[in-house]
RNA sequence: GUGGCCGUAGCUCAACAGGUAGAGCACCGGAUUGUGACUCCGGAGGUAGCGGGUUCAAGACCCGUCGGCCACCCCA
């Protein structure tokens, strides 16, 4: 193995799994417009006090996951740990906030964490943030629109959504106040992380892998029981709105997410086919971000996708995408074989621009190139050899069935040549 | 950051109670003069991740290091 290799956690997308990205990719963008959304597209690097003002500054990722980096005026940058902050702000910056806005982006987010099945240091996600509408059948939307793309990816049966609402700032600042005190009372009972998470984070340890620690909170105080009333009522509202629209969803009160910004619903699509990184699709609304991050008081719902986990899952799933392959090989012995080939090859892509055409290169006997020609997966090869130049005609062969039937070899004048492939390609 | 398993040809993997490596697939060429797939024949390809140690001898044992996978953690 040479010394130049990729950077631990940040791989390479080969081919074999391009089509598995470009049938998500698109099938997004589809579904996405199909609902009114928008793209916007920004940076990787933003200043670092972006991210440490928008996902907290005690957070795991702003403490020991970002790439931070000074530049050469020795301002601290910081690549995009997620995708929320950075559109944020250009919704600040450019005045987008005037009216609602529906947005959505695609791009590299980099976490400095260990590798492993479904995480990476650089992965992909495709966010969607909606600005200016404080109501649950906003939420209802964004999860609605989930919910399609799923179906339209054929993952529907794979996935679960689970929801919660947290509360309001001040209704979640009392139930951790609580919780905290309970668990305070059981911490030589507590796992190790949890007793770490207690000063920290301490409404994460209520999603705690740790069975002990499950047990203890069995008896601890539900963050359901200090829910202030318009939170309650946007969550009913919400469920109403999903049950409306058939789409399924299990209630999870241990449901809270790692960043600071969320309050009310928050949300994630799961599965179990993934193992330890189930969550695959995940968000919430953050009323407070804009106002805290200098815009004007702006409500906002949003979420994230995880495409790494969706490509395993698509692979999982044995899913079908438009696997790339051509559709004819040219094959061409001699030097005047190769120009008159060359000149037809490049005519018929001019006449039919969707037709995927390989030409050999590189020379080789008329046996080794058809052998090419077989690997290639085209279904039909073009000889220009000899006979062909001397008469100055071509040879059309099948390598395998197309359309359920398989033409015999022919030899056509040139001139027929378009309308030959057309009868074999009806695209 | 912590833990478990792993690191032999491009790929998937063998061998041997420690004695200087092998198969299948893939690749290249050939099986009479212009034709792939099946078959047959031949060829190329590895200083065993790297460094140290034990030993007459190490791919096999020990230590370190780098890398991979999975899990913890974290989160999409």
């Amino acid at each position: 193995m040479s010394e130049l290799r990729a950077i631990r956690g940040m791989s390479d997308i080969l081919p074999d799994e391009t089509p598995y990205w470009q049938f998500l990719e698109s099938t997004v963008a589809t579904v996405l417009a199909s609902y009114g959304y928008s793209e916007i597209r920004l940076p990787v690097v933003e200043k670092t006090a972006l991210f440490k003002r928008s996902i907290g500054e005690v957070t795991d990722i702003v403490e020991k996951e970002m790439y931070t980096f000074d530049d050469r005026n020795g301002d601290s940058m910081t690549l995009r740990p997620e995708g929320t902050a950075g559109c944020v702000r250009a919704a600040i910056q450019q005045n987008l906030l005037s009216t609602a806005r529906r947005l959505w982006y695609t791009g590299p987010m980099f976490r400095y964490e260990r590798p492993q099945k479904g995480r990476q240091r650089q992965f992909h996600q495709v966010g969607v943030e909606s600005f200016g509408v404080a109501t649950p059948d906003m939420d209802a939307e964004l999860i609605l629109m989930c919910a399609r793309l799923w179906q339209q990816l054929g993952l529907t049966d794979c996935v679960e959504l689970q929801l919660n609402t947290i509360g309001s700032v001040q209704a979640r600042g009392a139930y951790r106040a609580a919780l905290v005190e309970y668990l305070q009372g059981h911490v030589d009972a507590l796992d190790e992380d949890s007793q770490r998470r207690l000063l920290a984070n301490p409404l994460r340890i209520l999603d705690s892998k740790n069975a002990d620690t499950q047990a203890i909170l069995d008896d601890a105080p539900g963050l359901e029981d200090f829910l202030d009333d318009e939170s309650r009522a946007d969550f009913s509202q919400l469920g109403e709105l999903l049950q409306v629209a058939g789409v399924n969803f299990v209630v999870n009160r241990r449901l809270v997410r790692g960043l600071d910004y969320y309050n009310k619903t928050v949300f994630e699509w799961v599965t179990n086919k993934l193992g330890a990184q189930g969550t695959v699709c995940a968000g919430g609304r953050y009323d407070g971000l804009v106002q805290q991050l200098g815009g004007k008081a702006t409500p906002a719902v949003g979420f994230a996708m995880g495409m790494e986990r969706l490509v395993l899952l698509l692979q999982e799933e044995k899913i079908a995408t438009n696997a790339p392959g051509i559709d004819v090989y040219v094959v061409a012995v001699g030097a005047e074989a190769y120009r008159m080939a060359l000149a037809a090859v490049e005519r018929i892509r001019g006449a039919n621009p969707k037709l995927r055409i390989m030409q050999h290169t590189g020379g080789g006997s008329l046996k080794s190139q058809i052998k090419k020609a077989d690997k290639s997966g085209a279904h039909v090869a073009l000889i220009w050899a000899e006979d062909e130049v001397a008469a100055g005609s071509v040879t059309m062969k099948s390598l395998r069935e197309s359309n359920g039937e398989r033409i015999e070899q022919r030899t056509i004048a040139m001139g027929e040549l378009e309308q030959a492939l057309r009868g074999v390609f009806a695209h």
